[in-house]
DNA sequence: GCGTAACCTTACGCGCCAGTAGGTATGCTG
DNA sequence: CAGCATACCTACTGGCGCGTAAGGTTACGC
């Protein structure tokens, strides 16, 4: 969207700090870390570079405020949404909705910094972190999914699972980025038959049904 | 007058460009993309810089060079090993095996290149296009597996199926790179159970394994 | 041997943009 | 209405590194 040429009142940092941080999401999306313009993004903002640097410090820190801000909103999401007195299963599946479903409505934004950031090295520790988290929450939950049916499994396998479920997610995002067209929910319903019932049951016909119909 | 300690054997084209693209895809990895200078490049080729242009064009071609060619081999190194006369499940886990273990292999080459392209928008194409072929090839995998199983499956599901695993795939492979100690057979092997069992089967004890032993 | 094509070099131009110097306006607090 | 802090501006610069012009040198065909 444009720079909105409206009237230039002082405003106080916070909010300033939150328009910036919204005219730099847009701007990295649109154009990557390093072919986006610190004047373009002052100017989207409807503010003058040197209040960016004064509020940020640097490009890289901007970027990273972005990476922050969106990635605290996704877990939030998706924290918001397992309520952890349901059974594991359900946790699961509305795990997977609210992930899919919050892709689908940022499309622009996060997945596109989220790639980034991937391959730029002074962010991926920042990303390592967030993904890190994510994962550890899914194993916890595949851990007590498993503790459910009384088998033990050592620590390094639940976090290499959590590792292919979250990737799985995220390549899926990916597609969904790509795929307006189909609804998010049907993506996070593949995925859940895909992980829990795995290709062996799959072919023997079994579906897992959702208990919250889509 | 300037006695050149080395002597710089001139050499024909097709070798010196594999020399290039040697020290290109080292640089790249090391640094990123941006932050890798073509001097730098040429430097470690042997070679002075025009030579680079002369022969890639630009940075970018000389970039989506080093994708291609890496790609390729890892394209190769498990189509190599997939015989379309084994059973679905053997040609499964053959083609993870030697997926797990390329990038085992190519530590600093491959997966770092692989990262950098998805953020960079001019990669993101050709990026695209050789994933587009691996979810192809293990859509038609998946595909065949459940037709064998008697039931019938439409294309978007086997298609998302094909990519949620190689995204699995993607995501396990970062993690091989970090974790130089786990063998990558094991990795292959943990991702082959989860998907060929499913959470469900696997918390009910079942263990899928392969015919050809570790 | 001699021309010519391919290989290879040194040395520089020059756009782009992150980051800054230095100064002005505004509003809050007593 | 001082006086102080904070919001905000215009206008620069420094240098990094991609890409190139112009010119040597070696191999190879004839």
């Amino acid at each position: 969207m444009p720079a909105l040429p409206l009237p230039q009142k002082r405003l106080p940092r916070a909010v300033r700090e939150q328009q910036m941080l919204d005219a730099a999401v847009s701007v990295f999306a649109a154009h990557g870390f390093h072919h986006a313009s610190m004047d373009e993004i002052a100017n989207r903002a409807g503010i003058s570079k040197p209040m960016v640097y004064a509020y940020f410090g640097s490009k890289e820190e901007l970027f990273v405020a972005c990476l922050h801000r969106e990635g605290t909103r996704l877990m939030e999401a998706v924290i918001r949404v397992v309520e952890p007195d349901l059974p594991p299963d359900e946790q699961l599946w509305r795990g997977l909705r609210a992930f899919f479903a919050f892709v689908a409505a940022h499309r622009e934004g996060w997945g596109v910094l989220y790639r980034q950031a991937r391959g730029q090295e002074p962010f991926a520790a920042e990303l390592a972190q967030m993904r890190a988290t994510m994962v550890e929450v899914v194993a916890g939950l595949l851990g007590r999914l498993i503790a459910a049916g009384g088998r033990r499994y050592r620590h390094h396998e639940v976090t290499a699972m959590a590792y292919a479920l979250v990737g799985a997610g995220e390549s899926l995002a990916d597609w969904v980025v790509d795929h307006a067209e189909v609804p998010s929910d049907e993506t996070a319903a593949r995925l859940m038959n895909f992980v829990w019932l795995g290709a062996g049951e799959l072919l023997r016909g079994a579906t897992w049904r959702p208990v919250t119909p889509l």
